[in-house]
RNA sequence: GGCCGGAUGGCAGAGUGGUCAUGCAGCGGACUGCAACUCCGUGUACGCCGGUUCGAUUCCGACUCCGGCCUCCA
């Protein structure tokens, strides 16, 4: 049985979808005004472990994931750059998906864009303004009616009354509430603009994302999910879109990964403290990137620093040093492993255990090889079978070993070289030579690892 | 002030009413020309105070501390 935790319950939940056997997801992707940070690492990865899960285990699932490109973001970045927010946005959904893919990511099934969605989300506003949803303000701002929504809060168990005790809620002239939120806004001379009824302008935030997933995905669908920060006010104010417009309830389970932290501080834009995917992959392997977001829980925060990319490359190193070299079988018998292993994803997707199982069944792997044993090739399929459910170990073993992290200094052809003169040396039993190699490749940051078929070579 | 989450051994990170997490680091041993890798063995833990219980790190209550959200942010 799979659990999963619902943001909207605050528990455990066994999981069942609306139609036997299909999963319906839509994540909040990203607004494309800069390269991606470690931040959307972590939620790129969480749900591609979940996707990649769910459809081990035999749901057919459809995996939404909009791109904002209309934002005010953008447009200050495109004008700041001499550039159209189109260019500015097209060079940065290129580079999300340059990075994601790097990082052992599957795309998603679908991944609408706010642009290609304008005439939907204008058709939704409509409905909300007939509704007695949504008004528009003197400032021409056409505004969400926050307090006619009954349940508004219940997300973040939020009361609307409670809400603007002490509150900093930016208290607009022409809203009639302070909670109530943008559906569209004018534009101001010059900027990107679509015609409306309401005026030419663009849409608020929230409102692409109901009208982009009820468009996929429909109405209802089973699972929504986002980084931490979006449970308030995105989140929340989607629900109140959406339920009020449909009339139906809009999401069954709502995940949210955890925060990303460095330094014990909370990574963010307005902080400034973040760190692009892109510039942690000038000094690692991705892989070990995503070692790092998978040995914790999605749910948990994860402090980002270079001594915990170091231990997950040191982790990600004892796996792969079990396949370097290893025949892995075409076929193999489910273990205990493989039993284990379900169970602590089917436990809402607990990866460090399962990443625990599959460090037992290296050992277990180790052993058979020192043996000889005809278990090890069966051994080592089964641990890169589970590893795949991760999006882990799908490289070759030796070019991981060599390039975990980034090669700087010496290049490959100098280490085999020096590889060569101290095998001579070795063989000449001049063992002072030889270990003045190896000294003078350890400084340079490389270990080398003898062995009866030679010696092999990995990157500190 | 309101809401949510956390406090586990040197570090990271799971979990459980009474027996192992796991990885790194440490210590002892095997292997090795010496190492590294690997294997075997081994120590250190559950914030504080009460309660429930035969027994609590695990359940309940209070307390202290930490983090997040309440504003754009994955």
């Amino acid at each position: 049985m799979l659990k999963v935790f619902n943001t909207l319950s605050g528990k455990k939940e066994e999981f069942k979808p609306i139609e036997p056997g299909k999963v319906k997801m839509y994540v909040c992707g990203i607004t494309v005004y800069d390269y991606c940070h470690i931040g959307h690492a972590r939620a790129m990865i969480s749900f591609d472990v979940i996707t990649r899960f769910l459809r081990h285990i035999g749901y057919d699932l459809t995996y939404v994931r909009n791109i904002t490109d209309v934002d005010d973001k953008i447009i200050k970045r495109a004008d700041e750059n001499g550039e159209t927010p189109a260019q500015l946005t097209a060079r940065m959904i290129d580079a999300m998906h340059e990075d994601e893919v790097a990082l052992g990511n599957k795309l998603p099934d679908i991944e609408p864009r706010a642009t290609e969605f304008m005439q939907q989300i204008i058709d939704m506003i409509q409905v909300l303004v007939d509704k007695g949803f949504a008004y528009q303000g003197e400032t021409g701002d056409v505004y969400y009616r926050a307090s006619k929504f009954a349940e508004y809060g219940k997300l973040n168990n939020r009361k609307l009354e409670e809400m603007l005790a002490g509150a900093r809620i930016e208290v607009e002239a022409s809203k009639e509430h302070p909670a109530d939120f943008v559906l569209w806004k004018p534009a101001k001379a010059g900027e990107v603009a679509w015609e409306s009824s309401w005026g030419k302008g663009r849409p608020g935030w929230h409102i692409e994302c109901s009208a982009m997933s009820t468009h996929c995905l429909g109405a209802h669908f089973d699972i929504h999910g986002g980084g931490p920060d979006l449970k308030f006010p995105h989140h929340e104010n989607e629900i109140a879109q959406s339920e009020a417009a449909t009339g139906e309830q809009y999401v069954n389970y709502w995940m949210h990964c955890g925060a990303v932290r460095v330094n014990n501080e909370k990574m963010s834009k307005s902080l400034g403290n973040f760190f692009t995917i892109r510039e942690v992959l000038e000094k690692f392997n991705p892989e070990v990137v995503r070692y790092l977001m998978v040995s914790s829980q999605y749910r948990s925060s994860i402090d980002y620093s270079d001594a915990s990319l170091k231990d997950a490359k040191t982790a990600l190193e004892r796996l792969y040093t079990a396949l370097r070299g290893q025949e892995v079988a075409s076929e193999f018998t489910p273990s205990e492993f493989t039993q284990r292993f379900k169970e602590a994803m089917c436990d809402d997707f607990n990866t460090p255990v399962a990443l625990s199982i599959m460090f037992e069944l290296v050992r277990d792997l180790n052993k058979a090889r020192a043996e000889g044993s005809a278990e090890a090739p069966l051994l080592a399929a089964e641990l890169k079978t589970l590893a795949e459910v991760l999006g882990l170990l799908y490289q070759d073993p030796e070019y991981f070993m060599q390039n975990s992290t980034i090669a700087e200094g010496l290049s490959a052809e100098e280490i085999e070289g020096y590889i060569a003169e101290r095998a001579a040396a070795r063989k000449a039993k001049d063992f002072a030579r030889s270990d003045e190699i190896r000294d003078l490749l350890l400084e340079q940051g490389i270990t080398l690892l003898d062995s009866r078929e030679g010696t092999t070579w990995t990157r500190n």
